[in-house]
RNA sequence: GGGCGCGUAGCUCAGCGGGAGAGCUCUCGCCUUACAAGCGAGCGGUCGCAGGUUCGAUCCCUGCCGCGCCCA
């Protein structure tokens, strides 16, 4: 049975008790891992936990990664970060409820499989229930049935979820594998289907029909949080509409839109096109009469000061058609083609000639009808501008007008904005200033949030449209899934009053075709994670969960929108705490990212410095801060965990640990150490409360080095003696190792591991973090401070004669300030065997502590 | 262009009103029975620049310069 905590127990013997002539990290990942996995070490106790208060759960909302996707060191770091404080909050006696999730609905997974299998998703294709992938992708991509394609997407997301468990079991994460959750499961489609319905009841979720950012080689609408602006050469053409009085010449980067034109547009205040609002001019080569129009947002100083409205080059154009009720010409088709048929008032001639060209083949052709028609005036004028680009995209974005499902985010409301900040502030952000990416992000929204997206492998609305008698879908009435129905496939599941004869015919109905863009999914991760739909009783428990753990990229996206959808749904924000990671970048400082190919893979790092080691790393790396990748870094990691492991066979290989404990602790310099080691504790504590693991490892290490170069050399030779004397040296290196295995632990959980099942029964991952109170008060931190000090100005006597350390030295006098004497006198013994002095004296006197040496005379050899 | 963050030893970073620090690197030593995958010692900085506040500024304020991230 694993209990939640157990109190630490010095005195018992370990399950293995015997430490290891030559201790050695090699094969302590595989033999922990294994046991931990045996023992369910990281479980969480649902029963315990629903039984206790609140305070004493500690529930996590684990970024689910994207399984398709490759991990990099930046991800353990990232994660390593978050474990850093599940461990913590477990020793502290918490029941961690610390879930993995994996994000494997979307465009990535479809890729992926595209990719791997060659093939790709043709929605008209019937099932096909004996399909076999090809062995090896052909050349060209086989078309397969939605089904079988969603099939494959379940198929190698599987696979590749669990090649990510086994690494992070490598790395130590201390997640509760027995609760893991998929966002294209069941559960989490049932669960984002269920939310969706609630947020269409209450009208914050609607349909609407109007230009949307489109990424043409997608084929698919994208949303604000997923736009990039990148700079790209285009050329202004300089181009003469015709007037009665004469050519009005603007300039565009656009040309091919020509046809699409609407109006012309001024600033009101621009004097040169004041004479022509109101008026009309004709396009060239299509010679469409379009009004010239004045509006705030034309820019005198760019290029003309006049420019074309189109059915829609770009946002402006869309702004403008809408406050200026202008007719739309629609060309740009959906597969980023031009459309076959001109718009309404386009003639036939010269479109014909364009029509299903790309819109880079039909630039160049109307750039040669310009010149032949003579309105291009010059020749182009290079410039490079930026260009809204779907972040995962390779081609512009165009604007096309569809029908979407969005969810209000105050991006049209600013009264929303303002809630929404204010739940913002309602989180305390580690580190704090990365409220202002939030709050930036949000007081920049300019609509609302597109969540349909026109692909395959994702969670589909739940609704249908009745057909009308022409076959055409009335959207005004949307038939919803009954809750109870959930999760439903509207286009394999039939809606209550049609059988499946009436899909697609007149008098039927047809499915809404889209599906959830994945962001609306893992919004939901904290109701996924805890139980909303699946174990109330437990949501109840851990939600509004504690910690939100993530990188700053994703602010706008996962963090916004998971508030977004708690706001609404509970009037609350999700979770307490939003810890923020920082990157791994490169030495050049650029982020890490396997498509920049700077990327380095984990594993390799893993195996050469080991877990441990890397952990570390992560540790020293501040929440929020980047941090360059340095192989050096990792080497000190990994001293530091052999370090560990060397001492502790030190301290138990005196063969005294039983028995030992507080009391027995007698000597000044022992008591000292402890009243230091004490001051650590209470510094890592508080430390890791406010989240600064980086801190905590600091003054842990700070003391571990000391404690190792100075207070076991000082004690050695009488902890190795016998009597009172010995037995208090061996207890307070007993006590010092069992406190700090237990600092040590979150950050390096196989060699303490390692260490405590020398000497202790169970896990040191389930024992409590120590507090300064199990160890004896009123020793005086000063006496061991001073007397390394004196053992420093030794050895450096020593160091400077190049003799060894062993060097037998006939004379030291030390002389301190006055109130040093004492300190120096309470260690005399461990002074004077320290540093092998036959002959000591302590003398007061002005100034810091110094230290006379005489050395001995070399023996002869 | 806006927001945020950062400029401290060769590198990575602490410190944030009264002594300029750590680790790594580097140099010089040491086989020392926990550890040579170790230990000891040492070298190394007008704390980005310029003003201001203060008895006193690496630390607070202002401006500038440089770098990074996010957003337009």
């Amino acid at each position: 049975m694993v209990t939640d905590t157990r109190a630490p127990d010095s005195t018992a013997p370990g399950p293995t008790g015997a430490v290891p002539d030559k201790p050695s990290l090699d094969g302590l990942e595989d033999k922990w891992v294994a046991r931990w996995a045996t023992e369910d070490t990281y479980g969480f106790d649902r029963a315990a936990a629903l039984a206790a208060p609140r305070g004493d759960t500690f529930a996590i909302d684990t970024p689910p990664p994207t399984a398709s996707g490759s991990l990099h060191v930046g991800h353990v770091f990232s994660y390593t970060h978050t474990d850093l404080v599940a461990r913590y909050q477990r020793m502290r006696g918490r029941h961690v409820f610390y879930p993995m999730g994996w994000d494997d609905n979307g465009l990535p997974t479809e890729r992926r499989v595209q990719n791997y299998y060659g093939v790709r998703c043709d929605p008209s294709l019937p099932y096909d229930p004996g399909f076999q992938p090809p062995a090896k992708p052909g050349k060209d991509q086989q078309p397969i049935s939605r089904r079988n394609f969603v099939e494959l997407c379940e198929r190698l997301t599987a696979v590749d979820e669990a090649a990510f468990e086994e690494l992070w079991r490598r790395v130590a994460l201390s997640v509760d594998w027995n609760n893991v959750y998929r966002t294209i499961s069941g559960t989490s489609r049932a669960t984002a289907q269920r939310m969706f319905l609630h947020n269409l009841a209450r009208g914050e979720a609607y349909a609407q029909e109007a230009p949307t950012l489109w990424d043409v080689t997608f084929r698919t609408a994208v949303a604000q949080a997923e736009l990039e602006d990148r700079e790209r050469p285009g050329a202004y053409h300089r181009i003469s509409f015709h007037s009665a009085n004469g050519p009005v010449f603007i300039e565009t980067t656009r040309p091919e839109l020509l046809p699409a034109c609407v109006a012309l547009v001024a600033h009101p205040d621009d004097e040169r096109y004041q004479p022509l609002f109101g008026q009309t001019v004709r396009t060239p080569l299509f010679e469409v009469e379009v009004p010239v129009v004045a509006h705030r947002l034309a820019e005198p100083d760019k290029g003309s000061g006049i420019a074309m409205i189109c059915t829609f080059g770009d946002l402006n154009d869309v702004t403008w058609w809408r406050e200026l009720q202008l007719p739309t010409r629609p060309v740009v088709g959906w597969d980023g083609r031009l459309v076959a048929e001109p718009p309404a008032g386009v003639p036939d001639q010269p479109y014909a000639e364009l029509a299903g060209k790309t819109v880079f083949s039909a630039q160049q052709r109307i750039v040669e009808l310009l010149r032949e028609s003579g309105d291009l005036q010059g020749d182009p004028t290079p410039i490079t501008h930026p260009v809204k680009f779907f972040e995962k995209g390779e081609r512009p974005l165009e604007i096309v007008t569809t029908r979407q499902w969005y969810i209000r985010n105050g991006g049209r409301d600013a009264d929303l904005r303002e809630v929404l900040v204010a739940r913002g502030r309602e989180i305390q952000w580690i580190p704090d200033h990365m409220r202002h990416r939030y709050e930036n992000w949000v007081e920049g929204l300019n609509g609302d949030w597109l969540i349909s997206r026109q692909r395959f492998f994702g969670v589909p609305f739940p609704v249908w449209y009745r057909l009308d008698a022409e076959g055409e879908p009335s959207y005004d009435d949307p038939i919803l899934a009954p809750e109870s129905a959930l999760p439903v496939d509207p286009s394999s599941d039939v809606p209550e009053g049609f059988t499946e004869a009436d899909r697609g015919v007149p008098g039927g109905f047809m499915a809404d075709p889209d599906v959830m863009d994945t962001w609306a999914t893992s919004s939901l991760s904290p109701q996924v994670a805890s139980g909303w739909d699946t174990d109330p009783e437990l949501f109840a428990h851990v939600f509004p969960m504690d910690l939100r753990p993530q990188a700053h990229d994703i602010i706008r996206t996962w963090l916004f929108s998971t508030v977004v959808r708690s706001h609404y749904e509970f009037g609350t924000v999700p979770w307490s705490h939003a810890a923020i990671s920082g990157f791994v970048v490169d030495p050049d400082r650029k982020k890490m990212s396997k498509s920049k190919g700077n990327a380095t893979t984990p594993l390799d790092v893993l195996d050469r410095y080991g877990s441990d080691a890397v952990r570390w790393r992560a540790a020293g790396a501040r929440p929020g801060a980047d941090s360059p990748f340095d192989e050096a870094q990792m080497k000190v990691g990994r001293r530091l965990a052999i370090k560990i492991l060397n001492v502790g066979k030190f301290v138990l290989g005196l063969g005294a640990s039983a028995g030992l404990s507080a009391e027995q602790v007698t000597e000044p310099i022992d008591r000292g150490l402890l009243a230091t080691l004490a001051s650590v504790v209470e510094e890592a504590t508080a430390a890791m409360e406010a989240y600064n693991y980086t801190r905590a490892l600091e003054v842990s290490e700070a003391f571990f080095w000391s404690f190792c170069d100075d207070y076991v050399e000082l004690v050695k030779s009488r902890a190795y003696s016998t009597g009172d004397a010995a037995r208090s040296a061996q207890a307070t290196l007993a006590l010092a190792l069992s406190v700090q295995l237990r600092l040590f632990a979150p950050v390096l959980p196989f060699v303490t591991e390692e260490v405590w099942s020398w000497w202790q029964s169970g896990s040191v991952h389930r024992a409590l973090w120590p507090t300064a109170a199990e160890l004896p008060a009123g020793g005086d931190p000063a006496v061991p401070a001073v007397a390394a000090e004196a053992l420093a100005a030794v050895r450096k006597a020593k160091s400077e004669a190049k003799q060894s350390m062993r060097a037998d030295v006939a004379t030291a006098t030390v002389t301190a300030p006055e109130a040093q004497v004492a300190l120096v006198e309470a260690a005399r013994v461990d002074l004077t065997s320290a540093g092998r002095i036959a002959s000591l004296s302590v003398v007061a006197g002005e100034g810091p502590l110094t230290v006379d040496v005489v050395l001995a005379e070399p023996s002869e050899a």
